[in-house]
DNA sequence: ATATTTTTTTAGGGATGTCTAAAAGGGTTG
DNA sequence: CAACCCTTTTAGACATCCCTAAAAAAATAT
């Protein structure tokens, strides 16, 4: 497998082409900042390998085979950006980059012993769930919802986000947000339905735009 | 840089081509395991690009910028062979593979970030020295063994001889040994110590006292 | 249902990096 | 120095992966 049929892989299966429905050739385009003809391009070189079904003019979602081989990428870029938060002091918004060209790295082993070494975690830093090594998700635990769909009064605990763009990570963590976090919702403006929490320690007051990009555990 | 410019360049560094004694174009050959024709066409583009010194039918040797380049690359893949050895069980013959590809990974931070994990080392597990963020040696001499010291499964590149007497010499050209012919330790006699070697695309057997007379530089 | 717009595909081409085959250069030896 | 041989370069080609421009198909609007 190349580098570029990996993306293309990833990509798919991250807008949903897994569960037999599928996606757009614009939609690939767009998502990962390419021409439409190249996608047509790859598509078909995916379906000859049998790692996608394609028909012209109808999309294409991911074959067996090719959920296999995403959960195996989605695998190791998770693991990697646990990696490099964990161990290498990364902040949120620094590791997507990193993470993107470390899970094209070809050995079995090492991602089984990356893996032991970080614990067997279950969740990325970002609260995602990562995929086993025989390709399945570890259940969620407890149900994650967003902040913005909580009562207040509620604690919990931050257990990932919504929106991963770089500058929302920039905002959590220059306010003190990170997955584990404990957060208690004080109280709600009625006005534009900003949220009052106490993060840790600190007060701070968050939009509604924010609140709902939050996903919390109720402990 | 392209990968494979970075691994031309890491290439010539090995054979020698640092210290403006040019490297010929065979020998870059038959060390990447490609052939003279595409060597050709890479030391054009590298010397356009002004990392590598070349003129027609005199061979390649590093620049300034070509010997930084180099160091960068050889630093990369250094601290991660150190990583794997010592924080996920890989055994010393195993690291080399996976350390080929991460040493491409482009990220300053994470190199630095990782050498500090790993406690800023001075030498790699093989014993080699890591170069600094500078570029700099810890210790400059670069590691010359004799063949006869060196265990079964080694890869290195012929870096000179102990005896330089005439019938030594021309007992090396017979048998085709060169100065950056590459050389793999294919077993050894544990009877008389003599070694089976596969010299270029020949396999050849050479008593204790010729191995004891011939330096390698380990890849 | 036909015309228009949007999406998707095809056709053809460029950059990189590889190869084979043939030509050119350089070194050795009678 | 001339013939030979080995090294190196050139020429031309192929695969990958991307692009632009134009054609074809599908979706939408009138």
């Amino acid at each position: 497998m190349t580098r570029s049929e990996e993306n293309y892989i990833k990509t798919i299966f991250h807008l949903g082409g897994n569960k037999s429905v599928p996606v757009t050739t614009n939609a690939i385009a767009e998502q990962m900042e390419t021409k439409p003809s190249s996608v047509t391009d790859m598509a078909r070189k995916l379906g000859d390998k049998g790692l996608v079904h394609y028909k012209k003019y109808q999309g294409v979602f991911l074959s067996e085979k090719g959920i296999k081989t995403a959960l195996g990428i989605i695998r190791k870029h998770r693991l990697w950006e646990t990696f490099l938060v964990q161990k290498l002091d990364f902040s949120w918004d620094e590791v997507h980059e990193v993470a993107e060209q470390l899970e094209h790295i070809k050995s079995e082993k090492l991602i089984d012993e990356l893996d032991a070494f970080l614990g067997f975690p279950k969740y990325d830093p970002h609260g995602d769930p990562i995929p086993t090594r025989d390709g399945e998700f570890h259940e969620q635990e407890k149900e994650k919802k967003l902040l913005s769909d909580l009562p207040v009064g509620i604690k919990g605990i931050c257990a990932g986000v919504k929106d991963s763009s770089a500058s929302f990570l920039q905002y959590l963590d220059k306010h003190g947000i990170a997955i584990g976090q404990s957060i208690h919702i004080l109280g709600k403006e009625e006005f534009d339905n900003s949220l009052y929490l106490r993060i840790g320690e600190r007060e701070h007051t968050v939009s509604h735009l924010i609140a709902d990009n939050i996903y919390l555990i109720r402990e």
